[in-house]
DNA sequence: GAGAAAAGTCAACAAGCGTTGAATTCTGGA
DNA sequence: TCCAGAATTCAACGCTTGTTGACTTTTCTC
């Protein structure tokens, strides 16, 4: 097995690329181990200590390669809500689309850990919201703005926003029965018609 | 001054009750910076010794009279969402009266920092989640299981709690700019019609 | 005013943290 | 086979944490 591994690294020095090098196996394994501790624990509570228990390595090599813990994070958490394009969408529709987009982005075919680092650390790290707020002025003020007239958009996406962010609270975080127990498309159902007021719906 | 002061607490040991023992009073000197600690940097940021440090007093005291961090927090966070009484509301009203009553509960007349202590807290640490969904259970689903079919209270109330936990997240602890800087009435008018219709609304 | 009890302080502990630089092992090319 | 350089480990640093027990000071009772 190990001439086998032998094998298979020297194939990935000399393909270049399509193959990692060691270093970046390495790397990446401490990225994956990273996401996996800041998903579960947080920022403050998941160690560099732990994330490299957990990739089987020293904890200095997380520093060699990663410089800090806050360089770490940032490392682990590159941010993209992967939202649709909207354009050919009935406009009553897209209450419907951006929440089970929201919902696959979670827990289905697009979900990864990282909305899940994004909301725990945010919580209590003041940096992190601060990078939680740029993605949503980024992305979803973005995608709102060619929806609403101008004035509204940050309005409505900061309403949107209310309610999908608090449907991944008490769904994912905090669990309460009444929604973590109940399947993706009857929660949808639920939520649909409040994200659909948001985005097009008459507003006092 | 200090001679005012020790007749103040003269007095307190006399009348036995009206005023607080000393030892009361550092207890709650304690109770009360633990609150603000707990609220501004959740459960692991905070530390005994800060706590210590604003009540001015030494860290071992409050080992002295709370056994440990634990029994501190608990001590700390004692729950109550003051829910009204809603039986001679008119039902269309619900949702709005609801509305109002939590945005009051979190920065009115009624605001303390328990609220805050209990989400910030909750996020990164399973055993306030399961201090959450109690309340949740004990204080919420009790209010909506006289207003709702028997098989309906615990959905409907969990979908109460997605969008008023959500505003609460992303108005007080993300504090995105589209709804924190927005008057507790105008988010309140944007929000009730969706709690409305989660209480007493046809749901698919 | 003496003595007991309560209130509060002090110094230290063991453990965990992020981080560092030197020492060691591994590995591909000459 | 040997060696440079990359990859990795080791041991330690300074710091903060919750917690403890011995000690001193304050307060109340007789």
């Amino acid at each position: 097995m190990t001439f086998g591994l032998y094998l298979w690294y020297g194939d990935a020095m000399t393909t270049e690329g399509v193959r990692l090098s060691k270093s970046e196996r390495t790397k990446a394994a401490i990225l994956g181990a990273a996401r996996e501790q800041f998903a579960r624990q947080g920022y403050d509570r998941a160690s560099i200590r732990s994330i490299a228990a957990q990739a089987s390595i020293d904890p200095a090599l997380v520093m060699r390669y990663f410089t800090s813990k806050e360089a770490l994070f940032a490392a682990a958490v590159d941010v993209d809500l992967m939202l649709p394009d909207l354009s050919g969408v009935p406009v009553e529709d897209l209450g419907a689309r951006l929440t089970r987009h929201f919902l696959d982005r979670w827990e289905g075919a697009l979900s990864d850990d990282v909305l899940m680092i994004l909301l725990r650390s945010a919580v209590t790290n003041e940096q992190v919201a601060d990078r939680l707020r740029s993605v949503f002025a980024e992305q979803v003020v973005a995608v709102l703005a060619r929806l609403a007239p101008p004035g509204e958009a940050e309005r409505r996406a900061a309403l949107v926003a209310s309610q999908l962010l608090g449907l991944a609270l008490t769904r994912y975080l905090l669990r309460l029965p009444g929604i973590a127990s109940r399947s993706r498309e009857d929660v949808a159902a639920d939520i649909a018609p409040t994200v659909q007021r948001y985005l097009t719906g008459g507003l006092a």
